[in-house]
DNA sequence: TGTACATCAGTGAACGCGCGTTCACTGATGTAC
DNA sequence: TGTACATCAGTGAACGCGCGTTCACTGATGTAC
């Protein structure tokens, strides 16, 4: 057969890589070791160097994952509300990003936590990175569309003008008024996932399922509704 | 002179801290080195054990003083606002943790960041760990005596029972509008101060200053004159 | 004030451990004629 | 279809390194009489 190989190959990475997050899971991403996996897969510790050629190689991989798996949950839970239910959109891809942070709190911790020590991002990182924020980004157009009423207060020259950049960076037309409330809610949900991943919330909120969906409701008919 | 050895002992303390910082900044938590920290101190690794017992009640130091760090800062700048000018102890507040954070990224890092592996933290870094946090449920308890209005919302019967179970703990009478606002707004605190320090507002926004008091004020608004 | 003793800081060698990475190699699997 | 050769997966030994922690020790600093 044809591909054979290649097959085995591929299953063997993507062993290598479960027996990776797994290992970030118990020990932390610093200490992820070439070594243990090889350990654990029975396997000489050089072999390791036919699929990965470092460590960094390595990471760096389990990192583009990481940000593809949530961009795809959170392109998911965002196609299937209604496209004109604001409100459903925005409860949908929180509920989106909490759910797959506390499914995969390892990768989560790669990807938000403390960077890597001696860890450098390559560049090629980036566009899995910024997969799930366009569908932010989408819904903030949309949100903007909508809105009726603009903001009385003033805001400072630098921070109109930084609005302007990111106007032009992103392409996009979002007023300044729902650009600052969507940086604000987005601040609000990766906070708050991270206080839950990280331990923050034990003995202040017990039930963070019900406080969650409380919280993304009030934060959204802010974004969407703002008078 | 008496105490003249537990001065000196006293400043050998706070220089294997300061060290032990620097490496945590230089190549995070997971790899700090007792060993290292000799070096840098020019005496042999084992003299540490005279001031550690471990590597772990180091690490534990250095938590609490980080937490206490933090708490103070808050505190002072809070302090420094009129009591009755609302706003502006909010906006104080977030400065004052924005402004730790980025002046100390380690110890930021160190205890928002994710948990370093292995390490549990003892009982006895909880009550450093909450001081900064009676700052903000004090600002909270202030807001809630003078908002009128009451929002329509109904929220859940699990989660008004958690913000029941948040008040016998903290031993304030907040109302449940102003406690999810609260909630919401120290996750939008912390999310984007996390997204700073490590890293993820690059190519993002540059002019962080002008957007994040911008956004302060925004939220602090919402916080305080909510319908 | 001077001596005897206890306390403490710091030393250096050693323990057992794990790590990333390289390299020359052995066989098995595929490919070209 | 069968043979010759190239490709590839995996081995095992070795390199040089750093780590936390223990332990018996040497001197210097303080304390009690």
């Amino acid at each position: 057969v044809a591909g054979l190989r290649e097959r085995v190959r591929a299953e063997l990475i993507a062993d290598i890589k479960r027996l990776a997050c797994a290992q970030i899971a118990a020990e932390g991403a610093p200490s992820l070791s070439l070594r243990a996996i090889a350990r654990d897969l029975g396997m000489a510790s050089s072999a390791i160097y036919r699929y990965f050629a470092s460590r960094d190689e390595l990471l760096t991989a389990l990192i583009i994952d990481s940000y593809e798996a949530l961009g795809a949950a959170v392109e998911d839970a965002s196609t299937k509300a209604k496209p004109d239910d604001l409100l459903g959109r925005w409860i949908a891809l929180g509920q989106a990003v909490r759910r797959w942070a506390l499914a995969n709190p390892a990768e989560y911790g790669l990807i938000y936590g403390t960077p890597v020590p001696g860890y450098k991002a390559p560049e090629l990182t980036i566009p899995s990175a910024t997969r799930y924020t366009e569908v932010l980004i989408a819904l903030l157009v949309d949100i903007d569309a909508t809105r009726s009423t603009r903001s009385i207060r003033a805001l400072s020259p630098a921070a109109r003008r930084e609005y302007k950049l990111f106007r032009t960076r992103t392409g996009t037309n979002v007023s300044d008024d729902v650009l600052i409330d969507g940086l604000a809610a987005w601040g609000m949900l990766f906070g708050t996932v991270s206080f839950e991943v990280f331990g923050h919330l034990r003995n202040v909120i017990d039930d963070v399922d019900a406080h969650f969906v409380a919280m993304l409701d009030r934060v959204g008919h802010q974004l969407i509704n703002r008078s």
